[in-house]
DNA sequence: GTCTATAAGCCGATAGAC
DNA sequence: GTCTATCGGCTTATAGAC
């Protein structure tokens, strides 16, 4: 039966929109996220994408593949997050903003919040997704904000790279305690506290 | 056949020190550190500990319990490490440096490290894990940090609260791009840079 | 407490029909 | 590609002997 013979076989609200495929990776996503990997069986995700496994099995050699294939698309996809704004004209203090405001929607992405808990818990058995994840997504903003106090000699950075490090991870930080582990159920600290204590450190530095 | 038994019929470099039940739990807080609450088989931590299977169940009622007690107690341990200084006395540099001292033992910690992957990959399954880490490590170190700052008004912190977790995620979070994710492998970030840059950041504050 | 043996079920993966 | 049916293995957990 074709993709076309089942859209018109079945209610319009429930129809999917997609391939096979895609439903496979969308359940996919949902279940490994929630899961982790080994606590994810593909019976679930079969369940869930409403297919069989052995069409899992049809598109992907095995569960490693496609566990696989699914952090490497959500890595790209948080990655895109961060490289659509660029912040080298701006000023110190609006750079800060800007920086903050990418930290803003992670701190408020529930599926980065379970990205990081998967990424974290999975990187000894998949070490080359966590490199994935360094690479695509911590290095590239690490530089880009370095990029930015290396030409900015009125913030007297001595070690640009250090300082970019103290601005991302000090949001982070924050989105994995407050978020990943839960720790705003026991104490809440707002982002704009940290975002503004942050701007009168750097501020202060200036000519 | 008594532990004692067992002692004198084995040779002395691989006789065990003490009980059986510590044996399970040295053997599970390897097994549970390395592979994370799914992929650890109550057969694998027998192995280890070179005991039976329904041994493990005559000391703990499921592997859920296991579990629970072995990451508690590692939780507690790592804590220790944050409290056995106390700081308050220090000049603001100084208290940096002693801050960073106990960063990094953390940063050359592997069983933190594994502590950390853990405690991010099950912090949904266990979320009274997650919540015991926030109270006993992360709440006390901030609450620590932020009274210094509260009570040295030279360094001209409004947000006391905002400027610890700043100082402390500076930290945690290079720890864990560099060390729980392995980014060290891409780029070396060393904690002196951190370290220093931060101390320059906070005694700008100063008079 | 510790052992042998095993229950009862779920797992990843596949063979073969269509 | 998609389905039915199933294989062999590994899982947590326990019953019963000592």
């Amino acid at each position: 039966m074709t993709a076309a013979q089942i859209s018109s076989s079945i209610p319009p609200q429930d129809r999917p929109r997609r391939t096979k495929r895609d439903q496979i990776v969308r359940a996919a996503v949902k279940i490994f996220l929630e899961n982790g990997y080994k606590a994810t069986s593909m019976n679930r995700v079969a369940d869930e994408a409403g297919v069989i496994k052995a069409t899992i099995y049809s598109h992907f050699k095995d569960k490693e593949q496609l566990f696989a294939a699914i952090i490497e698309e959500l890595t790209i996809k948080k990655a895109h997050v961060n490289f659509n704004q660029d912040l080298t004209h701006l000023s110190p203090e609006e750079f800060i903003e800007g920086m903050a405001s990418i930290f803003a929607i992670l701190m408020e992405d529930p599926e980065y919040h379970s990205l990081c808990r998967v990424m974290a818990g999975e990187s000894e058995r998949f070490p080359e997704l966590a490199e994935l994840y360094v690479k695509t997504v911590i290095m590239p903003g690490m530089d880009m904000a370095a990029h930015y106090f290396s030409n900015h000699p009125e913030i007297k950075a001595k070690d640009p790279q250090a300082l970019a490090h103290i601005v991302a991870g000090s949001f982070v930080s924050l989105i994995f305690w407050q978020n990943v582990l839960g720790g705003k159920k026991l104490r809440v600290l707002e982002f704009a506290r940290v975002k503004t204590t942050l701007k009168s450190l750097i501020l202060a530095q200036l000519g």
